[in-house]
RNA sequence: GCCGAUGUGGCGAAAUGGUAGACGCAACGGACUUAAAAUCCGUUGGGCCAUAAGAGGCCCGUGCCGGUUCGAGUCCGGCCAUCGGCACCA
């Protein structure tokens, strides 16, 4: 007898057999305007997952949440009369596969090849409905041969700021156009992370650590490639507002740009001609400015530093380029700071003011300098009083609080121009009457720093960039793609030059030229995948004028019509993407500004001790071992069964047993064992007339499975199911085409089970024609849900006391009587009077008495 | 510190301002079986009353405190807790 416990349904028989199938088909291939099998009368949808990073590790139980997700509504779209996109690719450059070559000396593309084909066995065996034909891999060169192309085009552009556009650098007019470049080079204090040998953009620094590794990080001047997303910062923020996002993840954009509105004022240097320029969203408490603080950095610093006081500035700056990010943002440490030895001009009372620097003043934010108010600002508070700082007290708070420390709005005093005045109209007034004098304007600044563009990496895009001298020219596209060079050693050089600086032939252009030696970031690629899904095998363009339009126009509806991914990408990959959506729409070359219209998120999925999956913890779940004791369509109706799609929740091997029993009970309503063991159909399914309970309880269950799928509540959809099979178990007859419907409902959800099903009534009945993928998602009827006798409740006070049949048609009048009537509130309002009777019809009388 | 999300049985969760706990898990009881597994049937928020038994009845209950309403898990105000993001952003 074999040990191994009996599948309750053949899963393992039949759900690599309708893999095969549906790959055999090509079933879910969407064709491209054009293309055999296109028919233009189709609506397009646009579905798409965040392709993963295939790690050596394999598949976790998060990634097939979010493709489960999507997969239902594809399978839904498509039997809805859609013409669907449902790629999938792999993200695929990135330090993991690096790092394990430098450890192994094994090429990146070889790990690469090995943990893609893995991921792909592991996302067939799930069963999902992607167009395969598509599949794309950021780290083929005929891929990133077009991610450079469009560096290129970011290369050769510059931000009009008049047109607040986009336009080819050939249209700019000034001296210098490297200087307006969207990709340029600058010399700036970056994340450099000595560990992993390479600088990291701003969202990389978790902490003051990497976030991948988490190493310790330091700032540290570089030169480096640099992308003007700044120029984009406004259109960033107000593209946010058209789009159906969660609104979670939009205040997350919105706070990483971090708009700000003030002015920005202009101090004279005592015996200087210099001018300090100062960021304030506070012009009106200008008064109480009683010192200014430059950031050490600050490049004015040299300039007015007296002699005196140098070797202890010297001192401080050296002091804070060595603290770590983390060590400089440690809130609970004291204000430190040196005074310059100079002294600046209030602009509103001439008053001289000293001039100190400190580390609480940052270079990257602002101008990386800022008035001191230490009335009105905590942090200019806590200065003032450890340096003893003079402290003028500018805003009278408008209820009963001290003015000192207060940092809200209130009615500008001690301030000759606008005393009296509430903050608002301070701040007009006083901006106003510095734009007159020619000593500061409104501004408007950003958080949002210009993305740092390069990383001193093998295992990235190489730059299409090659130097002479100090210059930068681009190559022509006929060049592309620049490849990396075959290299012995791939680890960092420490020095912060990358690796490809090693292969001095590659470097070596020609008599004059070498090559950029650093790579883009992981990002790049995860910038435009979305487009190359439309027309990805294209050798003449990043992608087919058609096929953008087709897939990423639309009119109200465009783009990706859904995306659906985790939460971790809210302010990278999306806002990355977006710029470079946003560059390539300026320059002409796609339909949208915007390339996501829609956005879901799902949750994390928890171990089953409710800790977030870790090795150390033990408690990963691996998806291969519960297909292989559930199957494929267990596992895709756990996943989705387990609660609302964007909840955080944790896995239940339980959970997963009481779906899997679903299934069965399925298999079993149609399918019987008979003598030799053999699965063969039902005899109780019959093609006859269903009886009224029975129609009522199938419209009742399409009605709320469709709603259920546009709404993402996959939970309740599986839920309605269960419901609808759970009364056909022991019934006599089983109508045939009440089950016909059933399969297709469920065939999202549990595709080979349905298939399966399908194809085994359409082998006995011909009632049907065709694999279940082909068949019309069904209507229903709102007639046959309507109810003759409805139960009304009544209610004494809002308290339920009982309920009552009534037919469906009876008036507010007749509730009301029969509500009264009924002996059991009889005795419970006797004696007492009835005051009003609220009746809402259909449903319940509430009687009030006192 | 600031911003956001979430708080409902033993557990995952459902509930257009109108019967709180659908569906599932676990648990318990029963049928089938020599036995177990599987399957099927039933019970299952807490407390109290009642009854030979079967019914039945009452009170409390959606993090806490208040409010609006005939009626609040749902709306409003204030707190608490957990999780996530940002964090000297001038």
């Amino acid at each position: 007898m074999n040990s191994e416990r009996r599948k309750p349904y053949p899963f393992d028989e039949i759900e690599p057999k309708w893999q095969a199938i549906w790959e055999e088909r090509q079933l879910f291939h969407g064709p491209n305007p054009g293309e055999k099998g296109f028919d233009p009368a189709k609506p397009k949808f646009y579905v798409l997952d965040m392709f993963p990073y295939p790690s050596g590790a394999g598949l976790h139980v998060g990634h097939p949440e979010g493709y489960t997700a999507t997969d239902i509504i594809a399978r839904h779209k498509r039997m809805r009369g859609f013409n669907v996109l449902h790629p999938m690719g792999w993200d695929a450059f990135g330090l993991p596969a690096e790092q394990y070559a430098v450890k192994s000396g094994q090429h990146p593309a070889v790990t690469t090849r090995e943990n893609v084909a893995k991921f792909k066995s592991q996302l067939k065996r799930i069963g999902f409905s992607y167009d395969w034909q598509r599949e794309i891999n950021t780290t083929d060169p005929r891929y990133y041969k077009w991610t450079q192309w469009i560096f290129l085009q970011i290369y050769n552009s510059w931000f009009n700021p008049k047109t607040k556009r986009a336009e080819p650098i050939s249209t700019y007019r000034g001296a210098d156009p490297d200087s307006v470049r969207l990709a340029y080079v600058a010399e700036v204090p970056v994340n450099w992370c000595q560990e992993l040998g390479t600088v990291l953009a701003n969202e990389e620094v978790v902490d003051g650590k990497s976030e991948v590794g988490g190493f310790p990080v330091v700032r540290r001047p570089m030169r480096q490639w640099m992308l003007r997303i700044t120029a984009y910062a406004e259109r960033l923020l107000d593209g946010l507002d058209e789009l159906d996002w969660p609104e979670g993840i939009k205040l997350l954009q919105r706070n990483w740009i971090g708009r700000s509105e003030g002015a920005e004022i202009d101090f004279n240097i005592d015996k200087s001609d210099q001018k300090i320029h100062v960021f304030t969203t506070r012009p009106d408490t200008l008064y109480g400015g009683t010192f200014l603080v430059l950031a050490p950095e600050h490049s004015l610093v040299d300039l007015i530093v007296t002699e005196e006081q140098w070797p202890a500035v010297r001192d401080y700056r050296e002091r804070t380029a060595r603290k770590s990010d983390l060590e400089r943002a440690d809130l609970s440490k004291d204000k430190t700071g040196v005074f310059t030895g100079a002294y600046a001009i209030n602009p509103a009372n001439s008053k001289k003011i000293p001039i100190w620097i400190a580390d609480y003043v940052l270079i990257g934010y602002g101008t990386g300098a800022i008035g001191g108010v230490p009335a009105h600002d905590e942090r200019d508070l806590e200065f003032a009083r450890k340096f003893d700082l003079p402290i003028v007290e500018v805003v009278q708070p408008l209820a009963e609080e001290p003015a000192l420390g207060f940092i809200g709005e209130g009615i500008a005093i001690n301030s000759p121009i606008i005393n009296g005045l509430a903050s608002a109209e301070a701040k007009r007034k006083i901006t106003a009457w510095l734009e007159e004098r020619g000593q500061g304007k409104r501004a408007i600044n950003y958080k949002l720093r210009d993305w740092l563009f390069s990383r001193q990496r093998y295992w990235g895009e190489p730059f299409p960039i090659i130097w002479e001298g100090y210059h930068h020219h681009s190559l022509g596209e006929s060049e592309l793609p620049v490849m990396p060079p075959a290299l012995e050693d791939y680890k960092p050089i420490g020095t912060g030059e990358p690796p490809l600086a090693r292969a001095k032939e590659w470097v070596r252009y020609s008599e004059k030229a070498v090559r950029e030696t650093n790579t883009m970031p992981q990002w790049a690629g995860s910038c435009w995948y979305y487009l190359r899904f439309c027309d990805p095998h294209n050798d003449h363009r990043f992608v087919g004028k058609e096929a953008e339009r087709y897939w990423m126009g639309g009119d109200k509806q465009g783009g990706v019509d859904l995306y659906v991914g985790g939460t971790e990408h809210a302010v990278l990959h999306l806002l990355y993407a977006r710029f470079w959506q946003k560059v390539l729409f300026d320059l002409g070359y796609v339909s949208k500004a915007e390339p996501f219209q829609r956005l879901v998120n799902q949750g994390i999925i928890l171990g089953e001790d409710n800790q977030k999956m870790s090795k150390s913890r033990g408690n990963i779940v691996n998806p291969d071992d519960v297909i292989e004791q559930h199957g494929a369509d267990a596992f895709r109706c756990y996943e989705m069964f387990m609660g609302p799609l964007e909840q955080m929740k944790p896995w239940s091997m339980r959970g997963v047993e009481g779906v899997a029993r679903f299934l069965a009970r399925v298999w079993r309503l149609l399918m019987t064992e008979n003598q030799r063991g053999e699965w063969e159909l039902s005899s109780k399914i019959k093609n006859t007339d269903s009886d009224k309970a029975q129609q009522k309880l199938l419209h009742a269950t399409i009605k709320k499975v469709t709603k259920d799928i546009e709404s993402f509540s996959f939970n309740t959809a599986i839920s309605q199911m269960m419901i609808f099979v759970n009364a056909f178990t022991n019934v006599e007859v089983i109508p045939l085409s009440e089950m016909r419907s059933f399969l297709i409902l469920l065939n999202p959800f549990a595709p080979h089970i349905a298939s399966e099903l399908w194809e085994r009534l359409t082998t006995k009945f011909t009632d049907a024609r065709g694999d279940i993928t082909e068949q019309p998602w069904p209507g229903y009827d709102e007639r046959l849900l309507v109810e003759q006798e409805v139960e009304i409740v009544i209610q004494i006070n809002g308290k339920l006391r009982d309920r009552i049949k009534m037919s469906i048609a009876a008036t507010e009048e007749e509730m009301k009587t029969a509500a009264i009537a009924n002996p059991k509130i009889q005795k419970l309002v006797s004696g007492k009077n009835i005051g009003k009777v609220v009746v809402v019809p259909k449903k319940l009388v509430n009687i009030v008495v006192h």
